[in-house]
RNA sequence: GCGGGUGUAGCUCAAUGGUAGAGCACCAGCCUUCCAAGCUGGCUACGUGGGUUCGAUUCCCAUCACCCGCUCCA
């Protein structure tokens, strides 16, 4: 199921009405004018550009660290400092590999291995033969009937028994064969032959991946001896540093199920094929929410957080239709989860996953209890009950949250017949949430502006700007997304107003010098409105 | 990973086998009383490494990076 902004609305996702942004339909068609805009203004660079950059890794500039870290806080305001049921967390990178065993992620490191996509079914590549049947019944150009059936097992011998009965059933069909079937390893099977193989799970053919590597992760050595006891992997995830501390947080004594746990961090993972801009990465910051609760209940705190999370995209801007919820079908969950939903983004490049909000079920304790023979199971003091929790994982990218709401933002108008391009961000994720101007450069007018400026900045992220022509600096301000702009002019030496513009509008207002600073925090919190007319 | 394309100033582009030019942006100054005004001056580039050549930004090879399509995303 799939759903768009208007019905999230209808079906109130809680969407807290003063606080959302009323956005604009993006006018992104594709991601050139967004790539050149970040390198422009300062939003993101390719990391170590001067060396001719690394595939895979970003640098966020002086305006892009602002949004990226305004969008982490907001996350951070709204999962764990504005809850009684989430507190944070921050582990390290590096941990014990066996915690990696355990979540399942150096599962076949060394082994290449094959999955069937009808049945989800993996294999090591290494465990595989293949069976060829030469039935006697002839096709239309007079070749015999083949079947190659692959079975899984550590010897040809051990891996005969379901190709043996699949043969017999075709034997039915096509006639016993003369010749006992020929038998190949699975590495040994040309690349050209492998649509024609029958997985052991299923009747289909070419259903078999290629035999793949998953080293995804990045192999360090901790210490300075680089032998194999040393060896380390830089975290792929930050999921899994919250199970390995669940015991530890539980015996503080200050959290009761149902209960959730929060990290931001980086994650690292060596992607074979890293793409579009920023959005696949292969370092990217993560902000998990791990959400502990009893197995009854799962149901009801999966649907809640699959609901708060979209809500919350939407909150912060992302509001038209390019935002989406779907549900996975049974057959795209991965092997721990009994139900999955993504929130995506249409980008330029296409519609791309933002977060998962994972029902995870008792999965990943159980792995780590058994793994580390401790035990992990959660003590009900008003029940008297022991149980294995259930854990809801909405699982968030820092760093494609900001790649949306760059996408999203990126608007073009026209301001006075000239082409205006403006980033419309939520003010409360905008880098620079006021610029402050002299509106010319004499009668003492930069020195109220300067003295404003250093008023406001003690609080609140400002900019002072006196160069050139006031329009310029309104445009260059539209560029950065900047919501606000108060500028110092003639009438404030006799009354102590000054004017502030609005970014999307361009509409200006009179307000006194004395109030910005509860002003504009209103205006951001939508408390106050930029007045009609 | 496969196929195709691109790589010249901060950005968008141009020209050229004899070491490059524009517009915008940026910086300084003058001017300027509300939406990229004007004047003067200034800074800044041939992705990297080889090869061919008297000489390569230009031709060839490799490499790196980015873009598009497929693939992949445990």
């Amino acid at each position: 199921m799939t759903y768009g902004y208007e019905a999230a609305e209808r079906a109130g996702f809680g969407l807290g009405r003063s606080a959302t942004y009323k956005g604009f339909e993006s006018m992104l068609d594709d991601m050139d004018k967004l790539v050149s805009l970040c390198k422009r203004r300062g939003f993101i660079f390719p990391s170590s550009e001067v060396y001719g950059g690394i595939n895979g890794f970003w640098d966020y500039g002086p305006l892009g660290v602002e949004l990226k870290r305004n969008i982490k806080d907001a996350w951070w305001q709204d999962v764990v400092h504005g809850r009684e049921d989430v507190v944070g967390l921050d582990c390290s990178i590096i941990m014990n590999p066996r915690v990696w065993e355990a979540s399942g992620h150096v599962g076949g490191f060394s082994d290449p291995l094959v999955d069937c996509k009808a049945t989800k079914e993996r294999y090591r590549a290494d465990q595989l033969y293949v069976f060829v049947h030469l039935f006697p019944t002839v096709n239309h150009k007079g070749e015999p009937t083949e079947a190659w059936l692959v079975g899984a097992g550590a010897s040809p011998e051990d891996a005969a028994s379901i190709p043996e009965k699949k043969a017999a059933k075709l034997a039915k069909k096509f006639g016993t064969p003369e010749q006992p079937p020929t038998v190949v390893p699975f590495l040994e099977v040309a690349e050209s032959d492998r649509e024609k193989l029958i997985g052991p799970s299923t009747d289909e053919r070419g259903t078999l991946t290629p035999p793949r590597s998953f080293n995804l992760m990045f192999k360090t050595y901790v210490g300075a001896l680089e032998d194999a006891s040393a060896v380390a992997y830089l975290r792929p995830e930050t999921a899994q540093g919250i199970f390995a501390n669940f015991k530890n947080v539980v015996d503080t004594g200050r959290v009761r199920i149902p209960f959730g746990i929060a990290q931001i961090g980086k994650s690292f993972r060596n992607e074979i094929n890293p793409r579009n801009f920023t959005f696949r990465s292969r370092e990217f910051e993560q902000m998990e929410l791990e959400f502990f609760c009893r197995g009854e209940d799962s149901a009801h705190w999966y649907q809640y957080w699959r609901n708060e999370r979209f809500g919350w995209y939407v909150k912060h801007g992302l509001k038209s239709e390019r935002l989406r919820l779907r549900d996975h079908g049974q057959e795209e969950l991965a092997f721990y989860s009994t139900a999955t939903a993504d929130i995506e983004y249409a980008f330029p490049f296409g519609v791309s996953e933002l977060e998962g909000i994972a029902h995870r079920g008792e999965y990943d304790l159980t792995q780590h209890q058994k793994f580390s023979g401790k035990d992990l199971s959660y003590f009900d003091e008003e029940t008297k009950t022991r149980f294995m929790p259930h854990v809801i994982e909405p699982s968030a990218g820092a760093d494609r949250a900001t790649l949306a709401f760059l996408c999203e933002a990126y608007t073009e108008d026209e301001v006075g017949g000239e082409l205006r391009t403006v980033l419309r961000f939520h003010p409360r994720l905008a880098p620079i949430k006021a610029a402050i101007f002299p509106l010319v450069k004499k009668d003492g007018m930069p020195e109220k502006a300067d003295a404003i400026y250093r008023q406001l900045k003690r609080h609140l992220a400002v900019f002072y700007d006196e160069k050139g022509a006031v329009g310029r600096r309104y445009r260059r301000q539209d560029e950065a997304g900047t919501p606000y702009c108060i500028t110092v002019d003639g009438q404030t030496s006799a009354d102590d107003t000054v004017t502030i513009r609005d970014r999307d509008t361009c509409r200006q207002w009179r307000v006194p010098s004395a109030n910005l600073e509860t002003l504009l925090r209103d205006l951001i919190d939508g408390e106050a409105q930029v007045p009609a007319g």
